[in-house]
Order: structure tokens, then sequence, then C-alpha cells
DNA sequence: TTGCGTGCAAAGGTTTTGCATGGCA
DNA sequence: TGCCATGCAAAACCTTTGCACGCAA
């Protein structure tokens, strides 16, 4: 979007770090605090919130907003996934809460679908289909 | 699914008819406070919580979680989009907040994928689709 | 030197919970 | 009568903000 000018401090190339050694895992702001506390290289929570912001900004890494109360997923945006452009959807099971995600080609239709037939442009990030998970039926 | 309602309170009544009179329109569980405060038929906010947690699972009202810090808004589910037998989808707009109802066969296909795929339960009272509709493109 | 980045603590706002009381069936 | 629902206040929770200091460029 817009190229801001940003300074290489210590805590934004921990941030990096982190989520390149953690991809396809959806990690909340307090996991990343955690982790960085326990790694001795502990980061101040509102740096961490304020980094966060920049590197969605950026398109380094996406923010899913799964339910409401619990907290915000983050995710690194490994760079093969652009060339790509795979669609990530996400399943919530009702019951025992455990998020489920997908990278399915058949899924990437309902896109196509809804565009088409529906003209609504869905968005990824934000949609979360709700259910029950194998275990729990 | 299961049984929910269990008695019929004065409380949830007043809820109901609130909603009913405001169709097509989200509002939020302070929107709901306010209002019935207003009309000198004041809910405990812990009451209208849970009240409104019960009508989401009922599939009476749907919740929307449109950004993860501003608060969830709850919208009436008109009684014809409870046609027989068929499946309902909701398309929720992000950017002027219309809900769309999606009767589509097509879009059944989704449950099934899920379920063959992904073993994956679909719950379509509790699914919402997000993104632009046309309009706003 | 400039001004953005950081960190701490405190605030902010929404939602949940504990517990005693009230009301439906 | 037996439970469930209610209401109040307080807690829990995630996230943002104010402000002084530190550090990258």
């Amino acid at each position: 979007m817009d190229p801001r000018p940003k300074y290489k401090t210590k805590q934004r190339e921990l941030l990096l770090e982190y989520f390149e050694s953690v991809p396809e895992t959806h990690v909340t702001a307090g996991d990343v605090c955690k982790y960085l506390k326990s790694h001795g290289a502990g980061i101040g929570q509102s740096t961490v919130y304020r980094q966060l912001e920049s590197l969605v900004d950026e398109g380094i890494i996406k923010k899913y907003i799964i339910d409401g109360n619990s907290p915000a997923c983050f995710e690194y945006v490994t760079p093969d996934s652009h060339v790509e452009g795979e669609v990530c959807f996400h399943c919530k099971c009702e019951k025992c809460g455990k998020l489920i995600h997908l990278h399915c080609d058949e899924l990437n239709e309902i896109q196509s679908h809804l565009m088409a037939e529906h003209s609504f442009k869905l968005d990824p990030l934000r949609t979360v289909f709700y259910g029950l998970c194998e275990q729990c039926m």
C-alpha cells in the first residue's frame, strides 16, 4: 500500500524470525509475547501489538478474526503463497473450539461461484466456517 | 438441534419484540440495552448477553463480527428465510453492512464437500460469508 | 540531531462470571 | 416445588494509549 519508511529494530527482527520459524501456524499476540519472553528476548506487549499492525499493513503477516472474543490470530505469509495465490479457509469447531485451516482448490471455487453468480467478493480473511469437527461429531 | 428455549420470560419477549421491530438492521448488545432502558423496560446487561447467545443458538438472530475490537452485531433473521428444507446462507458486506440471503443449490455442495473431504459438518446457521457486495466493489 | 520505536503502566471497552434473588412451569 | 433466568457488581479479557526514554538513520 504505502511504502512507509521503517526502522530496522531488534524487536522487529525478533518478531520476523519468530514468524518465519512457525509458518502455517496461527499465533496470537499473547503467544508471541510468551514465546519471546521464554527465550530471554522479552518485548513489551505494546511493541508487539504495534509491530503486528505494521506487519499486517505491509502484507508480511495476515490477521484473522476467528471469533469476536478470542484473540486475533496472525500468520506468516510465505513468499510462495503470493505466487500461487492460494487461499486459506478456516473451519472452527463449535464444540471443542479447534481451528482447522484448509488449502483446498475446490473451496476456491466458492469464491468464483459467489463472484460469478451472486456478485459477491468473498473475503477469506474474515470468513470462518462453523460446524463440528470429526471427533466432535 | 437442541431444544434450547426453556422458559418464556418477559425479558426474552422484550428482546424478540425489539428485534422484530428493526429487521434488516444490525444492532449491538449496547444498543439493545440502551433502547430498552429508554423505553422504561430496562434489562440487566448480563441477561441481554445471555439471551442474545441463546437466540443465536436457536437461529432466531444472527451474530456478526465485523471487527475484532468493535462490539458484535446482531440481526433478526426473518421467518421467510426459514423456508422448509432449504438451507440458507448469509453474506455480509463488510463495507455497507448489507445482509444477503442465498438459497443456492450449488452452495449446498459446500456442505457435502466439507463433509466428504474434510470430515467437517458445516453449520449454516452460524456460518457467515464476509466480503463485498456488488455496489461496494 | 531528528523523530520514530520502545516499554511500562494504566486506561479503554466489551463480554463473562459469581452469587443471591426472583419467576416460570 | 424444582430449576432456570435474572440482576448487580466485579472480574476477565484483549487491545490501545500516554508519556518519557532510547536508538536507528
